[in-house]
DNA sequence: ATGAACCTTGGAGCGCGCTCCAGGTCAAGC
DNA sequence: GCTTGACCTGGAGCGCGCTCCAAGGTTCAT
């Protein structure tokens, strides 16, 4: 499905797979999100694994979704901890709650754009 | 249902009725979200009329689907404008079709983070 | 009448998440 | 050989949305 070359993908090419910019790339790596940091071409450019990248579709799920670049840094961490994979789980779990939470008040909030928009369609604009 | 006095809340009572801090409250008054100014005491404190309340739980709404201070001020102006129904009606369609949008995109990294704890749950889990 | 609680203003400060910049290296094409 | 362009680093800067502070006024309970 994705194309990435043996040698790895530049970060520019990465950036676009990921959705991200070149400058938060570097970024979340300076702030130890990556999982694995790239390797380097000889004259130390970053290449890009598909391992690399996968990683980086995670870290796009998790900030959509409103995860703090802190909480995602104490994440990661777990990943080199081993036997952590209950507490990264249980991490996910309260992240979803957390999401779910979130997803609900703003239904509730949508509900009322929607009163409003009626309430405009209705008692508004019949004149029109 | 909601009880104001004829003479007005605080706006300590006006904050914990619409649930933003008193800091936030003078904050968005400065910003000219408010539709109208609350009045004042003969001391020159503010006094929040029902009307007024009623504005700031529309400012909630709008703030918590994700509707910047910007775009806020330039819908609260467009009330002065008369005649103006119309394109604020465009606004609020225009920032549905926005928080529905990003409902969609979130729900798509929820489906994701579930797969994530699914495959923990299944895959790794599975020997404790 | 003393002190606490609450209000006022103008303006500074802050946490977040990038985003941009300067100055430099390197590889490829003309 | 020279230019172009993509990359590198460290660090500064920025937009947003508050949040806090200082200095002062008023109100109220004991």
């Amino acid at each position: 499905m994705t194309e990435v070359p043996p040698e790895g993908l530049t970060i520019s090419a990465a950036a676009e797979m990921s959705g991200l910019s070149v400058d938060t790339l570097r970024y979340y790596e300076k702030e130890g999100l990556t999982l694995h940091r790239p390797g380097r071409s000889p004259s130390g450019q970053r290449r890009y694994t598909e391992q690399n990248v996968a990683w980086l579709g995670t870290l796009v799920m998790l900030r959509k979704t409103g995860m703090p670049i802190r909480d995602i840094k104490r994440f990661v961490e777990l990943y080199r901890v081993e036997g952590s994979e209950a507490d990264r789980l249980a991490i996910l779990q309260a992240h979803r709650q957390h999401v779910l939470d979130d997803l609900d008040e703003v239904q509730t909030h949508l509900a009322a754009i929607n009163r409003k928009i009626d309430y405009y369609n209705t008692a508004v604009m019949q004149g029109k």
